[in-house]
DNA sequence: AAAAATTAGTTTGATAGTCAAATTATTTAC
DNA sequence: GTAAATAATTTGACTATCAAACTAATTTTT
């Protein structure tokens, strides 16, 4: 019962804030003008090479209409650029431009801070646990 | 390393998903037209009774004219009551309705599924190694 | 090879959420 | 009793989102 309100107290401040306190933390500097939902589009967009609009919009769960607006805001920002494909002139491809790879390794880098900020203060066992129980949770989410 | 990956990779999903996956959950019977966002609304306003509208918008780190909008759909939708303060008359009440209680009980119970059906499948020692690792995030964000 | 169907992406029209700044109504301070 | 402060709402602007209409290009059918 005082474990799981804990948890529930601890959960909850996380899941209600979590967009808000992640923004706080990656519009700094020379990424003031990116949103939380344009550094989502940056990641799915990803370094590896161009992608084209529908595999991203899928990827992110959203129709190509409103990749579409995010993508316009991007190009204008200066994060990603957008040409159309040579053999398939239906398709456009986007990728991220150099201002863009910095922003996303920029995020990547808080992830990986926040990790290690949780990681180094637990034993080997301890980590094997934790991973444990998240995978519960993100099993839980799956199916309900 | 591979811990880290690991862990990396379900809490970016989880954080990714998260209001997708509340809202899923919630948004059934007699719900169906509570957007997450109304539910932080309707968590915030409470059981214990009205609060004006200033404390419940910085509560939020919203603006009070955010939560104004907010709440006129709640009110049309039957979930909030407001009534103006017989004290002062500037200051604006608000409650949740019989329906609102009902709405924010059914989301305490979804939280309450969660946390259980996660700590079910642990030990104590488990337990705590959780509630560790999580608070841990949570001061991550808090100093970040 | 022309017409029809499909596919990729954009545009349009609508809704929700957000803020800053202007406005209204009321209370407090001098 | 006027001025200042406070509480809330309104206004104007922006972002995010979807469904549906639309445009352009490719593939399939006949």
């Amino acid at each position: 019962m005082n474990i799981n309100h804990t948890l529930n107290e601890v959960l909850v401040r996380l899941f209600r804030n979590i967009n808000m306190i992640e923004e706080r933390a990656l519009r700094t500097g020379e990424y003031k003008d990116v949103t939380t939902n344009d550094m989502h589009v940056i990641e799915a967009v990803g370094m590896e090479g161009a992608k084209n609009m529908t595999r991203v919009a899928r990827s992110l769960e959203v129709t190509t209409g409103t990749l579409t607006i995010a993508i316009n805001s991007l190009v204008k920002k200066g994060y990603v650029d957008r040409t159309r494909s040579e053999e398939d002139r239906r398709v456009v491809l986007i990728s991220l431009s150099e201002k863009g790879k910095r922003a996303y390794l920029h995020h990547r880098k808080f992830h990986e801070q926040m990790i290690d900020s949780i990681v180094k203060e637990l034993t080997e066992e301890e980590q094997a646990v934790l991973e444990k129980a998240l995978t519960k949770l993100a099993q839980f989410f799956q199916t309900s």
